[in-house]
DNA sequence: CCTGTACTGTACCATTCGGTCCAGATTAGT
DNA sequence: ACTAATCTGGACCGAATGGTACAGTACAGG
């Protein structure tokens, strides 16, 4: 039991917005004064709740990784098949080119490219959270295998990084202005080279 | 003939500098201090080369696409091949694997990822940048197609789309810390997925 | 020599940055 | 009532930001 007076925002919805606000405008792009307005929080509780900038960039990082992982797992679990699944990543990604106020993209990426090499902590969650995104991408195609929409032949860990790429890829066409249409046309690409 | 004292320092190389710090660093992650560094300027005589941070930076990623799109068609024409053009291009990507000190990416892309939206005449010189290296690698699919190691039935314009797309993504692959040998394994992937 | 340009360095500007600290009010459990 | 924990807001900090202004010097052509 807690002691004192209680706690009146919520921790997990004040780091979800700053979250939000790093996916949006990366680190250097948020300030201080962002992340209070985000969160709702004074600066002093701010400050009691994280303990700097820093920190709570790496936990909304983190938290990101851990959210994106369960969803996409979930959302594979609820797929008709493999193939749908990946389908469908794929196209919900290229879907931001028309909601064109809202293109921030995947912030595992944004922040590998804020953060090219400098800060080992950071590269390391990167790292850890494109491996686990792979990881469910090459789940996807063992799955596909079984469904016989893939060739059992293919290494699906292989196709995992080769679908993981072209995700990033189709982000970037995006956020290049590309339109939906010729978007699309490229996931038709994609699908048809894992056959 | 000018008159007066002559300038000192070379125009052009201090764009070079300032565009290979933008490029390492970012906007925001490259102070001004960072560009007199980098230019060997005193504020003074930057300021007076250039108005601004901001125009600096637009005229950095100008010449950043010009000098991109100059040395690939020079490539493409000097490749044995449209095939080999393409598959060296992606090759080169990924052996910045190797160097691992010197993972700056694509500043394109880069800028793309750091101004999502925010500032319309970046946005349009990276939708410009990535047309016209698009543009390049459909001219090598084309050149391909003639030479016979891709199906003149394709759309070159869709695989040019496919082929920057899956650079891009390469290039996430690297930053993600993955293992050259296993980028390279998407290459092929990606290359097999032309024919 | 004179004028026009460019050089250097430095002082200065307001603003913002991330971060600390403190005083006073509030709200719980004991 | 007392204590412990939290709240708020604002003062304050040093450092860095992008940018300006200026004084003094150097170097070219006419």
């Amino acid at each position: 039991m807690s002691i004192g007076r209680p706690l009146e925002y919520d921790p997990a919805k004040a780091l979800d917005a700053a979250m939000e606000t790093f996916w949006r405008c990366g680190y250097e792009g948020t300030s201080l004064n962002d992340l209070l307005i985000a969160t709702g929080l004074s600066k002093s509780s701010f400050y009691q709740a994280f303990k700097s900038k820093h920190e709570v960039f790496q936990r909304a990082l983190t938290r990101y990784c851990d959210v994106l992982t369960e969803r996409l797992r979930d959302k594979l679990l609820a797929s008709n098949s493999g193939w749908d699944f990946i389908e469908s990543v794929m196209m919900t990604a290229v879907s931001e080119a028309r909601e064109s106020d809202c293109l921030r993209g995947c912030m595992i990426v944004n922040v590998a490219t804020e953060f090219s090499n400098r800060d080992a902590r950071i590269g390391k969650l990167v790292t850890d959270g494109v491996k686990r995104v792979t990881q469910i991408f090459s789940a996807a195609v063992k799955r596909a295998q079984k469904e016989g929409s893939i060739s059992a032949e293919k290494d699906p860990n292989l196709l995992g990084r080769y679908l993981l790429s072209s995700l990033s890829g189709l982000r970037t066409l995006v956020k290049a202005g590309n339109s939906h249409n010729s978007i699309a046309g490229v996931v038709t690409v994609i699908m048809a080279s894992l056959k």
